[in-house]
RNA sequence: GCGGGUGUAGCUCAGUUGGUUAGAGCGCCAGAUUGUGGAUCUGGAUGUCGCCGGUUCAAGCCCGGUCACUCGCCCCA
């Protein structure tokens, strides 16, 4: 431990991050609550094994990249990578497959131990939904569509592409596995190192390799496409029809691909270039397996997750602070009385900042900073009168006000 | 986990071939101004030169290590 540091990979939030950051929280939160999507908080962390099944004991991810430990009472538990597993396990564990379908919307910190780049922490934030029982393309439609307007409502859609691939269904997947591992079988001495190794492990992730070598491999290899059975394509069909329809803008990516064998159909991702090499902003796709898997009943789904300090960035302004009304009395009588002014008001609903010393000079020196929009003099004279002198910070004016007039005269600033 | 870049005041940065007491702007504090902010003027405080070690008569500067940030790779549930 060096000195006093946060650790690797956090940091604090405050002023202007802040406000971009808690922007994108609840621009999502009100907009997924127009989409009827409720609002879902599970533990920040759960038994390990709840993130086990659903990525399977061998991957980097389990062994590499999460914070886990052992409590006091010998469980193994785990800080939660991502808000998808926890909202399963709450499903299961909570008896709402009784009640599906079911649509949630999260928000919340996560933790990856990773090497931290720009848009990547350690701790970070997510905003996503899970949309829980329904297997057909309105599902997917719909959750995309709730995507859209979340970064339409964030002003940065035009900033974003959306591409969009199918997975296909379990049948074509395989199909599709098997015929792009012979195909690279018979190319491996070109494939680089790494690629080589995906090709045990995770084959399809080899489509969107950025080594120069596997992309011209990959430019030649067999097509989805052509392993697509006729209900994959119609599915397929179906939701880009219905994005059209909307109005969504999107491409077809044939190298957007998922590693796991839960993920079916509907794979996308919302991207930017405005970000360096950490593009994908909100991504997601169809989990149809992901509940069973984690020894619950089959239930379809679909799903995303968006980083909320990657949209922050991509705000084109921070949200301004509100300008408060401060309250800035003279003399000791005043200075007895100022608080209940102040709680007046703010039981009113504005907001007061209310200096807590130093003469006139300072405390109007201290409205200024606090971006004051008006000053309320409260002195010796306005009491006799029962009264406060409203100066106006941005043009100068003030005028004597009765207290009782107060609330009426200040209303538009509130 | 791998490779590159960068660390000097709260912030942005300057600092010559290694040479005496490490600088600027912004910001901060105080005063000009004990009933009026912003502007101006005057004055003031900034600091383990990221940290540890080495070389040297002498290190902010050179070397090694380390930590952090950053860009990319891996990974991306």
């Amino acid at each position: 431990m060096a000195g006093l540091q946060p650790v690797r990979g956090t940091h604090d939030l405050l002023g202007e991050d802040m406000r971009r950051h808690r922007k994108v929280a609840e621009t999502a939160r009100d907009i997924a609550a127009r989409y009827c999507f409720e609002e879902i908080a599970t533990p920040i962390f759960e038994f390990s094994e709840v993130f086990k099944r659903t990525l399977g004991d061998t991957s980097d991810i389990v062994t590499k990249e999460m914070y886990s430990f052992t409590d006091r009472g010998g469980d193994d538990v785990t800080l939660r990578p991502e808000g998808t597993a926890g909202v399963c396990r709450a499903l299961i564990s909570g008896g709402l497959a009784q009640r599906l379908p079911l649509k949630f919307f999260y928000y919340g910190p996560m933790f990856r131990y990773e090497r931290p780049q720009k848009g990547r922490l350690r701790q970070f934030h997510q905003i996503g939904v899970e949309n829980l029982g329904v297997a057909e393309p309105p599902a997917d439609i719909d959750t995309i569509a709730l995507g859209a307007a979340i970064l339409d409502g964030l002003g940065v859609l035009a900033k974003t592409r959306l591409e969009i691939n199918t997975l296909g269904d379990a049948e074509s997947r395989s199909a599709y596995r098997a015929a792009l591992v012979g195909y690279f079988q018979g190319h491996v001495g070109a494939l680089s190192p790494d690629s080589r190794l995906r090709l045990e492990r995770n084959p399809l992730r080899i489509l969107d390799s950025k080594d120069e070598g596997d992309r011209k491999l990959v430019a030649d290899a067999p097509l989805f496409t052509d392993f697509l059975n006729s209900e994959s394509k119609e599915f397929f069909s179906q939701v880009t029809k219905g994005l059209e329809r909307l109005g969504i803008t999107f491409t077809i990516n044939p190298r957007l691909v998922r590693g796991l064998d839960y993920y079916c159909h509907t794979a996308f991702e919302f991207t930017t270039e405005a970000l360096g090499a950490q593009g994908a902003v909100l991504a997601g796709g169809r989990y149809d397996g992901l509940v069973a898997t984690m020894g619950g009943p089959t239930v379809p789904a679909i799903g995303w997750a968006g980083g909320v300090e990657r949209l922050a960035m991509l705000l084109a302004e921070a949200p301004p602070q509100p300008r408060p009304v401060a309250v800035v009395p003279i003399g000791p009588e005043a200075e007895a009385e100022a608080p209940l002014l102040a709680a007046r008001l703010r039981k009113a609903g504005f907001a007061v900042e209310l200096g807590y010393r130093g003469n006139v000079g300072k405390r109007m020196k201290a409205a200024n900073k606090a971006n004051a929009r008006v000053a309320l003099l409260l002195g010796e004279d306005e009491m006799k009168r029962g009264a406060a002198t409203v100066r106006d910070l941005d043009t100068g004016e003030q005028s004597e006000v009765p207290l009782s007039d107060l609330n009426d005269r200040l209303a538009r600033f509130r």
